[in-house]
DNA sequence: AGCGTATATTTACGCCGTATACGTACACTT
DNA sequence: AAGTGTACGTATACGGCGTAAATATACGCT
């Protein structure tokens, strides 16, 4: 540490934002990946997907773009970090405990829940769940993904299904879900200040003589089934799933 | 015409890619919307949607990058262009006739079935349709897109439901099949040359120990639920969002 | 034939992902 | 305490991207 105290002497042409080194990286510490994947997650909840670069989550945690392929191998590998990233706090509202056969169907209920609860939590990622999983070959998931996926399949063989019907069943339960949360997400709202509701959702931007039902039924269309609605259909699914032949 | 017939000697310093001119654009005539899409559609079906930016579909085209703007106002507007196109697809498909409302479930069984074609056929657009879906606000969407939605509401309330429960059975329909749509095109395949089942899958990249359900029921969840599922589902959650109160 | 408008090109800018090469700090041996 | 190997972060560069602005070209009309 001595050799640089004269350093003012030395060469201080870059005086205002001086060399500043890894070991004086003001308020952060070291880097690390759960530290690059909650601060991407941050970034896109704050701004959305397409604020997410490289360069930009390096400054957020100060520091350049490079330094994060440490961390991740590559910017689709940070989007499957924020997919993980998702499914460790799904993980961590659900508990890891396993589960008796006899209440599988509330436990998918509860697993639908918390899926729901999260996904409203992290909007702006959503998008990736159904983009990555048509990226990725299950097997090359991320691990909190396939844990989860092993939660949903070892509930439903416990409960006494075959391999085939769990695999329908399982089916089913992701698409639903899946599904359920991102149309309840839809973008109804144009501009949210609009007092009128009619404007607010942008209504006069419709053609009006065409889509005349359309037209009248946006503000319905605009309401949300929530949590109710979700485990609803779960249940009309399961009961269809699990059920004949 | 004739002022540069002789253009041979007035400057060929760019002899071997000679200034090409739009009348001279060789196979392609004039651009238009229905061009664009139609190319951009190809583009990505072939190459996937990452292969797409202006540069290259301009390419495709015989054209430059700059030319496409004429015709979408950006690339985000090209990518609901793409969403326009499947729903014109679909709109094909299904014909324009309206409907009687005796038949209401098996005309939606139709619909649903005809957008699982579609989607089949495009597979590498499938994630626009919910990533634009929570992109763009319901007012903005592509008219066809429009057009499409007017078609199931239109078909259900002349069944004669009133508009809450309309709007509850729509989204209901529109989130089953999405997401149905989206967990059959899962990628399943970790490498398709690989004659042993179980290394296509790109089992050997799943930790062992953990997820032994899951490796055991991986190729069970390989399988696809056909079409046949998709109205199964869609039977069971029309039973409980068009039933009681 | 000539003009106005629709159409396409040129050029340029700033941002992106990332390959490669290089510093630097820390843990551990001696 | 000095030396060294390794893990970590930086510097620099490249080609591609979306797109604003200015410019050139072709076509429909009179």
């Amino acid at each position: 540490m001595a050799n640089d105290q004269a350093r003012g002497r030395k060469k201080d042409d870059e005086a205002a934002a001086p060399a500043r080194r890894a070991s004086d990286r003001g308020r952060y510490g070291r880097l690390s990946r759960e530290r690059v994947l909650a601060s991407a997650l941050d970034l896109v909840d704050r701004d959305g997907l397409s604020a997410l670069s490289m360069r930009r989550l390096g400054a957020e945690l100060g520091v350049e773009a490079m330094a994060l392929y440490r961390y991740a191998a590559s910017k689709d590998a940070l989007l499957d970090g924020l997919v993980e990233a998702l499914h460790l706090e799904l993980e961590e509202r659900l508990g890891s405990e396993t589960v008796t056969a006899s209440d599988w169907r509330a436990e998918l209920g509860r697993i639908a829940r918390a899926t729901y609860d999260v996904c409203l939590a992290h909007p702006q990622v959503v998008p990736l769940l159904s983009t990555r999983m048509l990226a990725v070959p299950l097997a090359r998931r991320p691990l909190a993904t396939l844990r989860h996926h092993e939660r949903v399949i070892a509930l439903l063989e416990a409960a006494g299904f075959d391999s085939v019907r769990s695999a329908a069943v399982f089916r089913a339960f992701t698409a639903w879900v899946l599904g359920y949360v991102s149309v309840e997400l839809q973008a109804m709202v144009d501009n949210p200040e609009e007092p009128d509701p009619a404007f607010r959702l942008g209504l006069h931007h419709m053609p009006p003589q065409e889509l005349p039902r359309l037209r009248a039924a946006a503000p319905a269309l605009a309401e949300q089934g929530g949590p109710e609605g979700l485990v609803a259909g779960l249940d009309a699914l399961l009961d269809r799933f699990t059920g004949e032949a």
